[in-house]
DNA sequence: AACGGGTTTGCAAATGTTTTCATAACCATC
DNA sequence: GATGGTTATGAAAACATTTGCAAACCCGTT
């Protein structure tokens, strides 16, 4: 089992020094700044270490003000495509830092958030981020009362208290929707994921109608409808909706999943998708442009967040005073592809 | 900014100790053992942790023999359905029982998952869990040399040397290809996942090929393509194929991913599916019963697992006496949708 | 008032690492 | 071989917490 070091624990940064007969403070050194220990004795702890088997405590250097190498991610979910390759590019842009990833998922429900929070903080975590720009007060006063970095992703809005990294989700809703417009849709449904605890959602929508307003067009109740972020369950609302008599000429998704739904549910009732309607998406996930037809949506550059992410809240770790100015509002891009088309004369 | 206790630090354990005038022996024990602290001194202290904003260091903890609360999982990739349901669950369960989660991503590489196993050991993790069943020895013995209580996910072999919570693989291989077989077909092509790295594939290959062969057919190289964990690759992969003169009456996909892939590459090239191709997959991921027609393939437990993992390392922590035996087969079940039917004459 | 049992609490040691400061080793030059 | 200037190393303090042990306390009984 777990080889021992002299006092019965595993070996520690004493055992090694005993061993290479040279002081713990050396072998310190030897992990944290290598160049300041003399070649022949930098190879006496080298073999010592390969002898015990020792392996660092990084745990324990939060101790002496030491980083504990952790930073810590809260995120809505984990078990779905919407945040997966920003998870991605923020664990591996941290692991090319030497950093590890704690994760913490809340399931969209802010009270939860806070408590998370709480218990990162109790892992001394060397920066925080978090998605979205709405917290619950005590989530914030918490990150700020033990003066962890923290940055905020995701959503982009000018003039923030926290560093923020992100995109104008309230653009990305009228980009989306302008372009049903300019093909000439004017009876398009909008299937939005729930706002609860969802900035995000919110802009998108309110960047939607706001566009769809502007133009003049009215947007009743019934046109709008709540989808979780799940295929299948969006699937059978907007089918719910389709079958109804009237149908509109185009659904605005609120992002990839729900537009993945509408195009299953399209299918399913023999709808064809883009001559009899239009579906267009937010996020172009990994796999929205291998859909038949692909799917025309706008595209988030996760994986541009994700590093950006990464390496802001890096330097503001190894470099605290120093004072970035860490925002970055990413550019959006409009992905046309099959799934828009004008609207039919029957629509 | 910060708010700081006596020493110019945040607050730590000796600060609350002065202020609730009581010793910080005490106030550890407030943390970590509440009953045995009376009522009077136990509002004391709450008083006084509120004032001053403490928050307990757990990574500290571990100094004294204590445990850091995180757990390390240490997975090929973040960014695809196929662990995200798992991971999920396991993270879930892992909050319930008040620990957190370290996770590290080492893209289906087995020599930087050695890396990232001893990057937690750093971190100084209350245990691992690892996917698959195979590993470099240095991993295994890193784990070993630290005492790490470790588990070994998503496949499942009898007598491992490891606790393992998984399932059978090749039997998911063999459950498709079985199906297959049943409904008549001869001519069947095997998009599989890359296998270096990956005892899972290797598995779920090597069980459909043996039901195969047991049947008396041939398996000719041009009927084998391995295919990334890639909507738009498999597609195109596998449309490449379809393309080709002889078409085959059905595809054997190694997950669930490739077997989306296969639809949408029939859809593009106008095959009906299941009338002129039937797809098996395997998985049954979140939203592949929503495919139109809904996905035929084998469900993978992959909630259980996550849960079933968190709870038997939780429990081999909190009992490390305990000789538990942590070995889980889950059931797999083959679920009948629309993707596959009788070869059709033509076929 | 003294006693006795169990319950709370405090003292002090221990934990593994970093860091400051001082000392020792080294090296080139005179 | 002495000198001076680096450079490398060691000793010890500091860090925040837990824990074994012993003392103090509480409350009802003699």
């Amino acid at each position: 089992m777990a080889r021992l070091g002299k006092r019965g624990r595993l070996p520690g940064i004493v055992d090694v020094a005993e061993r290479a007969k040279v002081s713990p403070a050396t072998v310190s050194r030897y992990f944290n700044d290598p160049d300041i220990v003399r070649y022949r004795t930098r190879e006496r702890i080298r073999k010592a270490v390969e002898d015990l088997g020792y392996v660092r405590n990084r745990a324990m250097r939060s101790m002496v003000g030491g980083a504990t190498g952790c930073i810590g991610l809260v995120i809505p979910t984990i078990d779905n495509a919407i945040f997966s390759e920003m998870l991605q590019a923020f664990s591996s842009a941290l692991a090319t830092h030497g950093r590890t990833m704690l994760i913490a998922a809340h399931g969209y429900d802010l009270a939860r958030e806070a408590v998370l929070v709480h218990s990162l903080s109790e892992q001394r975590v060397d920066a925080l981020a978090l998605i979205g720009l709405e917290h619950r007060p005590e989530t914030l006063a918490q990150i700020e009362r033990q003066g962890i970095p923290a940055a905020m992703l995701w959503n982009y809005r000018p003039d923030q208290d926290w560093p923020c990294i992100g995109f104008d989700n309230e653009l990305a809703g009228r980009l989306a929707a302008e372009h049903l417009l300019a093909l000439g849709h004017r009876d398009i449904l909008f299937a939005t994921a729930e706002e609860r605890s969802n900035d995000r959602a919110a802009d998108r929508r309110r960047g939607a109608l706001d566009a769809v307003r502007g133009a003049g067009l009215p947007v009743p109740e019934g046109r709008r409808i709540v989808c979780p972020y799940d295929i299948r369950m969006s699937k059978e609302l907007i089918a719910g909706t389709l079958r109804a008599g009237d149908r509109p000429s185009a659904i605005f998704a609120g992002n990839d999943v729900i537009a993945q739904g509408a195009l299953f549910a399209a299918t399913s009732l023999g709808i064809r998708v883009p001559d009899d309607l239009s579906v267009i998406g937010i996020g172009d996930f990994r796999g929205s442009d291998a859909f038949e037809p692909g799917l025309t949506t706008v595209r988030i550059p996760a994986r541009r967040i994700g590093q950006l992410a990464a390496d802001a809240l890096v330097e503001t770790i190894d470099w605290p005073e120093a004072d970035f100015h860490h925002e970055h509002c990413c550019p959006l891009e409009l992905i046309v592809r099959g799934t828009c088309g004008s609207p039919s004369a029957a629509g």
